[in-house]
DNA sequence: TATAATTATCGTAATATTGCAATTAAACGA
DNA sequence: TCGTTTAATTGCAATATTACGATAATTATA
């Protein structure tokens, strides 16, 4: 149906599971490490340098925010984007805590 | 119109959105949470745990294991999964180079 | 061999995502 | 004020994802 049945899992599942969907697509993942390298920039320097038109680069900025990872200013005409450092913080948490579950412990099935 | 270009952006770019994809649903989550827990488990179990039907249970450890995440092996009827470490292991060292990009030199903007 | 148990695959429906052209909105400068 | 610049929004088309019923495939068991 396309539609994520998120009622059956818990919070901390679908919140693991949102943070990752938005890290899935790599226009997003090419914004991310060029703020990094950048500081902060506008729409339409990620326009250029990720060879995407401006109203998708918008789209993909705007679900960024959504979820915190970044934040806009408006600054006359522009908007200029950086990265949110604390909520950067608080995912990179969040994600520790998936990624390094106990592997030692695991037993390979096979 | 819902493909993507991953024709415009790197290797690296593609891999890590790719990865970040197959943890961006709350089932893939819950598997991989209760693969950890239990070392290793059944198809059967996990549609009892999570509460999804089996053709879509299936589904996902597919994806799982499309990305070397998890791996099956056949016991009788059966097919018992777990946590493929060695991969893991390189998922968590793409993750980490990624999300510990330097934030202590990044400016924000506003 | 026939039946049961288990998982994968197929087919399909519903929804989501991606991408862009066209347009709108907002703020600056001549 | 009027045009220019920049980004957001709208509307739409194409593709992808999610979910499940039905079925097939495989292996064990009676």
């Amino acid at each position: 149906m396309g539609i994520t049945r998120s009622d059956i899992f818990t919070d901390y599942q679908n919140e693991m599971a949102a943070l990752a969907k938005v890290l899935g697509h790599p226009a997003r993942v090419a914004i991310l490490q060029h703020l990094f390298k950048i500081n902060a920039c506008v729409c339409g320097d990620l326009v250029d340098e990720i060879g995407l038109a401006q109203p998708t680069i918008s789209q993909h900025l705007k679900e960024l925010k959504n979820l915190g990872l970044i934040k806009g200013t408006i600054d006359g005409t522009r908007v200029c984007y950086c990265i949110d450092k604390e909520n950067w913080t608080k995912m990179k948490s969040k994600f520790s805590q998936f990624l390094d579950q106990d592997l030692d412990s695991v037993k390979e099935c096979c």
